[in-house]
DNA sequence: GTGAAAGCGCTAACAC
DNA sequence: GTGTTAGCGCTTTCAC
């Protein structure tokens, strides 16, 4: 390696005990915590530290002590998706809040839906983060790849494989309550739209619909399937055209929501008098729309938040209660509904 | 995966070779690269990774290759804001693109606009990435750290300072454009709220405003600042109060722009007749606002990408061509103007 | 309280 | 073609 000499490498731990005329054990202590060294020491240490402008080097240290320091948010979603649906950012920030002061940094993996799941476990298991917390998997084929690896990983929202870690909504029963709403202003005709089939949130939220109607005598058997992008709230205008006397709508999630209520005013129908709307996750993007949306909420900040709690204990040995579920989601009665 | 030896640590290189009967270096040179060795040999070796699930350990290799394959784009904003502005999205998009099939990862890191050049220097020296491509920075204390340090770095958007690395657009340029053809809609009395003054794209913008106003001998000095914010388009209540018989407003980006026509509507002025609006940057919350926006074109993500191949040029160890000014940003002519 | 020394897993000369 | 041999910069027993 043509490293000439003179040339600027960065200093190292040797530079500094050299300076400072102590061991390498020595500066290593007085970087890592700094006890059990004497005052004066320490002293001589931090000013060669100063001096040479030194930085312990993240590989060597790594390599021994088999930890990066970083974790990682992973998303399998594309980009764009992730930056359109305002509930990743709010996933993303409970995590940076959790570790705030933790010194571990927090990087935002997007993987392509398409990705296999071997191909996440190999990032997962390349050294290039301690643990990772997933959210928004698409079925459970990236978990059980999980479960028999050794990685320290949390899953946001059901995984639906044994013996790993998450934290969850309940979200059979925030369905119900949404549609339980409609039911109350006088819906009887009512369809849900529902998430991707292949997402467990999506199919307990159909769940949910599907027992409140039943549990009111109605029938619970007309849904169409959305994949929680805005665009795909546009299945609404097939649900109209087969179901002309719908009165009632659950959207499964805001951003559809909110597409689905342009069409039906675009439609002719009035909201929330010939139809009302209950959406769910209640996105900034239901306030400012007309009339403002229904809708339950799903606090994505305090999930994450929860499960990087979770990651911490996996990270520090420990094995912590599973799953966690979160408080239920609350009705946020607005004008749509 | 028959992990045997009682703990369970990763195979190592040394593994690899003790199954496959050949030596560490080997199993190194078919790992990177594979050419120089007999092929026989290589199958042999293939076979071993694959029966142990051999990974190379990042922190070992990236000790000696003094290279972590990690590049990143920094975004010296809140997390909010950079989840709310669309630029990001096509800006971050534009880096992804640019190292796709190249084996580096992308990752993005917001750093509070309250954080000091020096922790964010410490970052990029701190040995968790090889490189970064800065976007949205606020005035020179970064690039000029920067300046000193000796690490791959490219700004998107000028760094005013001598002999870092950009790409910029002539924002000039493009502020000249949108306020003439402001005028040539009949505009006369025209305003501009610009984005924060302590960056050079939003002071080019005035600049270019204000020449184009003098240049129609109309007086340029109507201005209010604006954060590039959706809710800091709301200073344009404060531009009609104090001005209005206003009839033109350019505004710097589209964000902004979108606020502050919805600000002119609900005065009672009509839009374009009354005023007439071009905003910046081409976003798609422009295109679906009553009337449409007219903008500027900003083409973030080619700019990343841009700056992404100056990145690799950089650590390749050339000396890219700097500055490296993108095509002009177009004129979109819809309803506002 | 401090130093000496042994690696962590890998790459890259340099021999053969 | 392949093996041998030095380290990369750090943490961490284990003596003293």
């Amino acid at each position: 390696m043509a490293r000439i000499e003179g040339a600027h490498s960065a200093p190292t731990l040797e530079d500094v005990a050299r300076i400072a005329g102590v061991s390498r054990a020595t500066v290593s202590r007085v970087v890592n915590g700094g006890t059990l060294v004497a005052a004066k020491t320490t002293e001589a240490v931090r000013e060669a530290i100063n001096e040479l402008g030194y930085h312990p080097n993240k590989a060597a240290r790594s390599l021994v002590t088999r930890r990066t320091g970083v974790i990682a948010v992973i998303v399998p979603e594309t980009d764009d998706r992730v930056f359109s649906d305002p509930y990743f950012p709010q996933a993303y920030h409970g995590a940076l809040q959790a570790f705030i002061g933790s010194d571990v940094q927090v990087v935002l993996a997007m993987a392509e839906p398409g990705d296999s799941p071997s191909r996440m476990v190999r990032y997962l298991e390349s050294g290039h983060v301690d643990g990772a917390i997933i959210v928004s998997h698409h079925g459970p084929a990236l978990a059980q790849a999980l479960a028999h690896s050794w990685q320290p990983v949390v899953f946001v929202g059901d995984p639906e494989a044994p013996g790993v870690c998450y934290v969850d909504l309940d979200n059979v029963e925030a369905a119900r309550v949404a549609t339980r709403h409609l039911i109350e202003r006088g819906a009887r005709r009512i369809a849900t739209i529902t998430g991707p089939l292949d997402m467990a949130s999506a199919r307990a939220r159909l769940l949910g619909f599907q027992e409140a109607m039943t549990e009111a005598g109605l029938d619970p058997s007309t849904y169409v399937e959305g994949g929680y992008t805005s665009e795909s709230g546009g299945v609404a205008a097939q649900l109209l055209a087969d179901h002309p006397d719908l009165d009632g709508l659950f959207v499964a999630n805001d951003l559809m929501a909110v597409t689905a209520m342009n069409i039906v005013q675009a439609l002719g129908r009035r909201v929330p008098e010939d139809v009302r709307i209950v959406g769910f996750d209640d996105a900034a993007i239901g306030q400012h729309c007309t009339p403002p949306l229904t809708t339950m909420t799903n606090p994505a900040a305090e999930h994450t938040r929860e499960a990087a709690e979770m990651l911490m204990e996996l990270l520090a040995g420990g094995t912590p209660a599973n799953p966690r579920m979160l408080a239920h989601s609350r009705l946020v009665v607005r004008g749509s509904a």
